[in-house]
DNA sequence: CTACTTGTTGAACGACCGTTAAGTGAGCTA
DNA sequence: TAGCTCACTTAACGGTCGTTCAACAAGTAG
């Protein structure tokens, strides 16, 4: 990939990321690199298709990255899957916050694309994880859940010090993970 | 409220709910109602006045609606908090695209009204719920985290079809509220 | 009947949007 | 050196955006 491409996507990673969208144009992200807006139809057909391919570089990566930190780490599966993704999810704010916006807005093809780059391969070592004793649908029903665990527990992050009433926003992706692991553990005794 | 004014906010809020905030325009909204563009202008002060406005409006009276039930159902406040809230994220589609939008852009001041106005009664009584045997910090943490785990769950319901294989994605929402229980119950037994 | 308030419209403002066509210069190739 | 391709710029197009403001009809009070 050529170095202008790769820095337009990365750019527009971030400014979709933060802001959404339809709140970022072309002339954003052009004057964040210092080109003009012009340039990037040279390499992207229109808006529409910068920002499938920025979704396919950074959802990409990311599962690539998973697949690197699943093969390091060939003893507890479900554990290194819950850790890996609560402080992706929790460091990694352009991450983090693309696959948010795509479970809300994402269309059919885009759904189907962020299934197949980040989430097909968790998916499976979860259920492996959690086979033991249960039918395959049920196995796959939990797997589900414990996405939508992690999913949701980074999200409600921020509101945190709101609820709680002390400023804790701070916390640590480990102790989070950590937390969500014994909550599953305990959960996984019974059917 | 004056008979416009509703009529603008219901709509305002199915239209960014559906589209989000930067894709609705003025003229949208005054189009689907049947005025002109400048009418909202005499009923709020500018867009930004509107879409707090529309917030306020959905979250407040869902808000009172959980009060509701939380009153009709004396007797497992747990078991009436998930089941309200599960169904209220999987059948009002408005409520629960606003509430998304805003755990991911919502700036402080909106997620603070957010909590103010639907999360801090489920939360209140989610931590009276789980607090016995626990200290005070720790029922709170278990609170957030039960919090957590009923918004992921159905925020990646949409996943469900492509991650199990099969098209399940019209799951009920109980079915789903009693799952998520079982797997709180049985959580609960350890610390 | 007149004066005033309330809710709404018509028309326009400048700014910004996505997109395109033509042009430019550097570097490669014959 | 002539021709060609690649990466990019300059400049503009029509359209839509949020917003404003004078005007206007309907109702109400004096």
């Amino acid at each position: 990939m050529s170095d202008m491409r790769f820095q337009l996507l990365e750019t527009a990673a971030a400014l979709y990321a933060e802001r959404g969208y339809e709140a970022v144009s072309m002339r954003d992200i052009a004057k964040v690199v210092g080109v003009t807006q012009a340039n990037l139809y040279y390499h992207f057909k229109d808006k529409a298709d910068l920002i499938q391919a920025t979704l396919a570089h950074v959802f990409e990566l990311r599962g690539l990255s998973l697949q690197g930190w699943i093969a390091e780490h060939p003893g507890d599966q479900l554990d290194a899957f819950v850790r890996w993704f609560v402080t992706a999810l929790m460091t990694d704010r352009v991450f983090a916050r693309l696959l948010y916006r795509e479970l809300i807005d994402g269309d059919g093809e885009r759904i189907a694309m962020l299934s197949r780059t980040v989430l097909q391969l968790p998916f499976q070592v979860i259920t492996d994880a959690v086979a033991n004793g249960r039918s395959a649908q049920d196995a796959k029903m939990v797997a589900i859940s414990y996405v939508g665990f992690v999913v949701g527990q980074v999200l409600i992050l921020p509101l945190s010090p709101g609820l709680t009433g002390q400023d804790d926003g701070s916390e640590n992706a480990d102790a989070v993970a950590t937390r969500l692991l014994g909550l599953m553990r305990s959960a996984n005794v019974e059917a």
